[in-house]
DNA sequence: TAATATAGTTAGGCTTATCTAACAAATAAA
DNA sequence: TTTATTTGTTAGATAAGCCTAACTATATTA
């Protein structure tokens, strides 16, 4: 039995070490910054985890997840990815609203749930965010992305992840009339600070580089 | 806050309380033996959901739910019968596979998601147990129901509901090819112990009172 | 009505997930 | 390389939800 607790620990770990390249691991304290709790408490839980079987770590050293406790956070990640896009497609949700009743709905334990619903949503591959929906097997189709920070000026691009998808990132980009799928075209780009001048739908704005890195375009 | 827990034992009053008529109250034992704990432990939890205004008792006392209480049964009870809904029409779950899934379903916090997934069911009215479903209020539609037992001998009749929903009962009923809607006739009453002899799609079977008992036909 | 049985309560413990405060190890800087 | 800083660990505490064992009311029945 792994708690609804231990499931959000695997799948920190997961994004921690998993969606940074050349990072295999993880420290105590990033991963008490990421689930906002602190430092003590996770030493607690790596050693319950540990016990398990779900990460690999020794005192002072750095902390990875096994392979079971890899294939565990990305069911997590899957059913996640799943109820998102069914919020999305079936009960009216909008992107910013999306990502924290999943997080409720990820630890729902029921096999035939997540497979029908898959089947239901017509097996999709991306959910709202543009992030990949592993499969039944725990594959992940990895997708080329680069971020509107890495596109040359003039040229135009589609959005089609983001990277930190908090709230409060969503509500700006929403305002800004971005969305899965916008087409945004760089007008300018001022290399004092990186921002950019860019057009969503006819509409000018400039965003921040620090923006622009949060933005997964093709 | 009201936690999952405190959620399942105003439901749990909820049902001993309302669903059987002459009884406004519940006992401290009965509620332990509904919810498989022991009485120290609903005695415990009585103090925490009096404190919280959510139930009304004193020391040796009778156990009832406030207004307040009530309310919140009945949401975690609309939720409930929502997923049910949900899961049997769209998810291909059968009938006696709903409840289990529902039951961690109905504690997900989202006054969006209930309103949207009743808007995505077409309003439901009734369950896939041929419960009634409250409606965003909490209003109740009582459905007038008769137990299979009522039934003159020689009647057809239609099951609409049943009372105790365990997976036993339901995979009984599933095996003698009844589900909701089934038509079933009254061939002979065996006025010695109660037992039926009835038809089910043509398929002749003998049941007895108990279950007659339990199976709300019109 | 007094004895017995049932129902309800209290006290003290356990586990999980959290905390604070104090300490130890590893790393970075002087 | 010694000191300072950051990072990680341990010990002891708390709240929620459960338990057992012992006790106290209330209800039943002889």
């Amino acid at each position: 039995m792994v708690s609804q607790t231990e499931e959000n620990y695997l799948k920190a770990l997961f994004h921690l070490t998993t969606e940074t390249v050349g990072k295999q691991d993880a420290g105590t304290n990033e991963l008490a910054v990421f689930l906002e709790v602190k430092p003590a408490t996770v030493n607690d839980m790596l050693k319950k985890l540990k016990e398990k079987e779900l990460v690999a770590y020794e005192k002072y050293g750095k902390i990875a997840l096994t392979e079971k406790g890899r294939d565990y956070a990305v069911m997590v990640i899957r059913k996640h990815r799943l109820w998102e896009t069914f919020l999305y497609e079936k009960l009216n949700f909008s992107w910013d609203e999306v990502h924290e009743v999943a997080e409720q709905l990820e630890h729902i334990q029921s096999k035939k749930l997540v497979e029908e619903l898959e089947r239901f949503l017509g097996f999709p591959e991306i959910d709202p965010h543009g992030d990949p929906i592993p499969n039944a097997k725990g594959q992940i189709k990895m997708v080329q992305r680069q971020t509107l920070a890495q596109i040359a000026t003039g040229k135009t691009c589609k959005l089609v992840a983001i990277k930190d998808s908090s709230a409060s990132f969503l509500q700006y980009a929403l305002q800004l009339g971005l969305g899965l799928s916008t087409q945004i075209k760089i007008k300018n780009r001022h290399d004092f600070d990186g921002s950019l001048e860019i057009e969503i739908n006819g509409k000018p704005s400039t965003v921040s580089q620090k923006f622009a890195e949060n933005v997964f375009v093709v």
